[in-house]
DNA sequence: GTTGTTGCAAACTGTTTGCATAGTA
DNA sequence: TACTATGCAAACAGTTTGCAACAAC
């Protein structure tokens, strides 16, 4: 269960774990594969917990995100979603010149939310997403062909 | 060149084309294939142009956003960055179950804005991009398998 | 007892809105 | 001319911060 490995993650760093955390680690863990808003999660809480801040769950999810047991998204209205990460789901993004065939491995720090929450709106449990980018790279791009189209300080 | 394209979109949706939207397509051509901050833009705008409101530049660019010229992202900071939608790179999504292997497209409104960032930040031009999700569908989940882990209203 | 944590209120930042003025088609 | 677009200032929403009181270890 996912309270625990919040908790955990708390403890092992020498945080406290004071009543409200463990609330919101509860609460988090409630949510299960959803994304949730600091508003969402602050309203499920405050009626279990009338007495617990605002302030401290702000500031509870910015330590977990930091602890890496949960992500955070900016959705399209440019408010945070926070949700649990998922361990065993890794987003592997492979990067491939499709020049010279270059192919290396790239980390993409918003990626996996945000495929784990459309997953999530298909109604789809996500297990393992690939994610394969094809382009040109700066080398291949300098050596053999002129770039085309808008070159910035030209005016 | 992307600044006809974005004042040809402008005038065929009947909006006029005003010497702030010109200015704004003007130098979001600039930009390249780089995503930009509203005050970045409006930074570079008002050297240039130094009556233009910050206002007009956000609806300038709310307006371009609605008629697909641009994109709109969220960083990791939550402030909305901008950037020319390539209309040759198309992000196609798989979603796959794993269990019954039916697989479909999905959409992903913020998905194209994000690697192309990416690729950019590793200098690479994007061409193309694939993303495969597995996962277990929800119907697959009813089925055959108990959920495990926490159950939502569970409590 | 010491040090980390909380909650309030106030500050902040990016973005949106109301309204009178100016400019386009 | 008719009606859209602009710019200012003020409102707004989400998030962060300072500080005194409090609680975990």
């Amino acid at each position: 269960m996912s309270i625990r490995r919040i908790l955990e993650a708390l403890s092992s760093n020498d945080y406290r774990v004071t009543w409200q955390r463990w609330a919101v680690a509860a609460h988090i863990a409630l949510k299960g594969d959803q994304l949730f808003t600091v508003e969402e999660l602050y309203q499920s809480l405050k009626a279990h917990y009338p007495d617990i801040g605002l302030t401290t769950v702000y500031r509870t999810l910015d330590l977990l995100v930091d602890l890496g047991v949960i992500t955070r998204v900016h959705g399209d209205d440019g408010v945070a979603r926070y949700g649990m990460r998922v361990p065993g789901v890794t987003c592997a993004v492979q990067l491939r010149c499709e020049v010279c065939g270059d192919t290396r491995p790239l980390e993409i720090e918003q990626l996996q939310p945000l495929l784990q929450a459309a997953a999530a709106e298909a109604e789809m449990l996500l297990t393992s997403c690939e994610v394969r980018l094809d382009g040109i790279c700066s080398r291949c791009r300098r050596e053999r062909v002129s770039l085309g189209g808008a070159a910035p300080g030209t005016r």
